[in-house]
DNA sequence: CGTGTAAGGAATTCTGACACG
DNA sequence: CGTGTAAGGAATTCTGACACG
């Protein structure tokens, strides 16, 4: 709750444009990978995509893949893999910190 | 050289749009806080401003001061101040880098 | 399959100015 | 002094499609 649960690195606030110029992709590309959902940007309510930096390194993996020959359906269930193991690691984390916070703060009020 | 030198936090890639929801600053606000040199945006090369993170919670602390009655001018001098400081801050930080590198490779090649 | 491109429209951003105070 | 707003233009982004392969 107090710090940086996710600070920057998972914040999306960058367009397409500056995501193109960080991974040096362009933006068809950049647009196709959402569309074989390797990548999930955010939408302002307008519709303008919206990147993280983690997003950003995620497209740099995905470029090396696809040019090692790698096709984008595999990439995306090794990136699936990936995604679902950090979703049970965060899980447990957060459950650690729900132990504590029930140790420390044990009908505190 | 290797790796998070400034990582996410100062780089500048969002665009004024994102700030100002970030902030709950009004357009108008922000650009006046450059012109009145609190702010210092990056542009590109057709002139969009782009914002940092870093950029993002001095707007905040500049929002605190105004509500509070300070002046941009004062406010200003503050901030150039710190400013100052970790600017040296950095160099030296930068020196015993060097020093490091200087003792540990000397002569490497 | 993955990517380039031209097309037309919608949303964003920019600057300088008038306004209030 | 700090901020709102309407104005007109320039730059950005979006989608669906044609193209190559």
């Amino acid at each position: 709750m107090t710090g940086n649960d996710f600070s920057y690195r998972d914040k999306k606030v960058m367009s397409i444009g500056i995501v193109k110029e960080l991974t040096g992709l362009s933006e068809r590309q950049i647009r196709y990978y959402e569309k074989r959902k390797l990548i999930f940007p955010d939408r302002t309510t307008t519709g303008i995509r919206k990147y993280s930096f983690s997003d950003v390194d995620r497209l740099m993996e995905i470029a090396d893949k696809i040019e090692e020959g790698v096709q984008t359906h595999e990439i995306r269930s090794e990136l699936a893999k990936r995604d679902e193991k950090q979703k049970t690691k965060e899980v447990r984390e957060q459950m650690i910190k729900g132990q504590l916070n029930a140790h420390f703060h044990y009908r505190k009020l």
